[in-house]
DNA sequence: ATTTGACCTCAACTATACTTGAGGTTGTTG
DNA sequence: CAACAACCTCAAGTATAGTTGAGGTCAAAT
């Protein structure tokens, strides 16, 4: 986040370079950037700059978006990284971690879902009245129209 | 899709009704009518009137929502409903079933992509290069960021 | 030195899935 | 039969996640 005054260092990528290596357009780094998922630093001539770190912070993004998660719950995450330095290893496992049991919980509620809707099945139904998987406050909203929280605090 | 001209019967259901029973603002209900998800005869005071089929195709549109699929494929479901006569419960069931085989794709994606993960976790990655999950043309692209189709043809 | 591709900003546009508000009508109830 | 909730249409607004285009600059290769 606050990187801006870094010094450029000839391993930094070029737009372009994070664009192709990444597989998102130029267009979502800048949206990226003012999101505050990523951060560049800038040339002399004011062109971006990024660190390497940039492709692990993109490829959690996307890979977290695969799965339904906003882009509000990742900057979250992502929040809880540390400033100042470069995330270590562990500050990733961290990470990552705690999104495995989001993605365990998504599963969950699938399954739960697909097991309902095998009775459903059975029973011809989905009604309103009878079928758990239609009842608004029960099942759907537990599944949720939004996206789920990646992180209680 | 074509019940515009059958007459009202007393159990048909209001507007309000609908809503309450369903979950949904009055607004939706007009929203799904617009995108032809649902359909409703007028009173002679050109107030809509639902047959209760209604909460079923709503049901069905909440439910498959729920699990990520767009109203764009949920119409397309919807539209191998018979038109002309009231789906039975043999209908409901074909769809149904249809839908619960996306579920189980959508959950054996999920699962496939928390294996990995179980991977990068441990080797501690996430890194463009090696990691299978955050690599684009790969799993990512696969599982999509758009919704998955419901039926193929 | 000039060309060319990559880059810059900012505003506006896209799609999905709705909601909100204005201004007016209908239908039920006391 | 008056009141009032519920209904109507149509236009505009909201949020998310970006893309597109105009008009101009930067940097690497010839």
């Amino acid at each position: 986040m606050n990187d801006v005054n870094r010094e450029i260092r000839s391993h930094d990528l070029t737009p372009g370079e994070v664009a192709r290596r990444a597989g998102v357009a130029v267009s979502a780094l800048h949206f990226y950037e003012r999101e505050g998922l990523i951060t560049a630093i800038r040339t002399t001539g004011n062109q971006r700059r990024y660190h390497r770190d940039v492709l692990r912070r993109i490829a959690f993004v996307r890979v977290s978006q695969g799965v339904g998660v906003s882009l509000a719950d990742i900057r979250a995450a992502l929040a809880t990284l540390p400033e100042g330095r470069t995330p270590t290893r562990a500050d990733w496992t961290k990470l990552s971690r705690s999104w495995r049991a989001d993605l365990d919980d998504r599963i969950s509620r699938l399954e739960r879902l697909r097991d309902t809707l095998d009775g459903c099945i059975g029973c011809g139904c989905l009604s309103m009245k009878s079928c758990q998987l239609a009842n608004p406050g029960d099942l759907l909203s537990q599944y949720g129209t939004g996206a789920v929280r990646l992180q209680q605090g």
